[in-house]
DNA sequence: AAAATATGTCAATAAGGCTGACGTATTTTC
DNA sequence: GAAAATACGTCAGCCTTATTGACATATTTT
């Protein structure tokens, strides 16, 4: 038998997923690199913009570097205009990040090949987004579940 | 309609891709690190096992780095006894690459925990390993294409 | 013999992480 | 009201993994 149990094709899946990643990481890096940017500034700006108002320390959370990695990134993108920080209405001492109108247009331009291509990708291979949602659901951890639960 | 065009779905998947991936790699990088290794060395293991034999500059073209990065890496792992370098029976310029029985064991430690984890969300989301190898390789650009013909 | 190819190596640079230490404003606790 | 804890910022130094450019060497091809 070629797969006594399944192994051998698996192997081919963690090929697959990494030259996926890849190539979907490109997209944005293309449009990152015109601003001088990197992935990390666009995973700031992905999670403040799908939870605005987030602190520092939520966001530090969500991203799993230390404050020291995260203050360069966030200062790029607040000097440059991309993000907004306001003082916390109950407690002062939090910084609430928000998106400027700068920054949602900059958002929209990275996310437009990712959906492109995830959109045409699922349609070439007759797969549902539902589908696909459950299965990279399923691939991450218990901590990635409770921060994905966080997000809605 | 919540959803107009699909896209409000869309963002949620590539959020769940950079969960998923980044769950994923985890598994590795812990093993990695008790070798004081990185992902670029889990990286040249695979595509050295996946195409025994091949050289140097093949090498290169499924990493998609320069030589003078993959040197170092390349050098630790012949050091340490998991890669061996023949040279070419033809044409002796050339560096022929295969795993040694110790970096056979490692590649086979690494993708243990990566496989299952593959394998349980297959299940769990009711995916089948087919489908799911589709919608992977549709997610990748001509070039990968190429490359992952190139593996067979 | 000359040119091209495959590989290796030296040096300098950059991005994006890390740890440790310290400062400051604000809130909470005793 | 003083003390402790919290949220954030910042300085300094370090590491890994990538980059580019330049050059050396062995081997093959022209």
């Amino acid at each position: 038998m070629a797969e006594p149990n399944g192994s051998a094709d698996t192997e081919t899946l963690i090929e697959l997923l990494f030259f996926a990643y890849r190539d979907f990481i490109a997209d944005a890096d293309a449009i990152l690199a015109e601003l001088d940017f990197g992935r990390a500034h666009h995973r700031v700006m992905h999670f403040v913009d799908r939870k605005p108002g987030l602190t520092v320390a939520e966001l530090l959370a969500f991203l799993g570097i230390t404050k020291q990695s995260l203050s360069r990134v966030l200062k790029q993108l607040i000097d440059g205009g991309f993000v907004r920080q306001d003082t916390g209405h109950g407690d002062r001492r939090r910084r609430e990040l928000h998106l400027t109108g700068k920054g949602h247009a900059l958002i929209a331009r990275l996310r437009e090949p990712q959906s492109r291509r995830i959109d045409t990708a699922l349609t070439e291979s007759g797969q549902s987004h539902d589908a696909m949602a459950r299965f990279l659901k399923a691939m991450t951890g218990d901590q990635a579940r409770a921060q994905i639960s966080a997000l809605k």
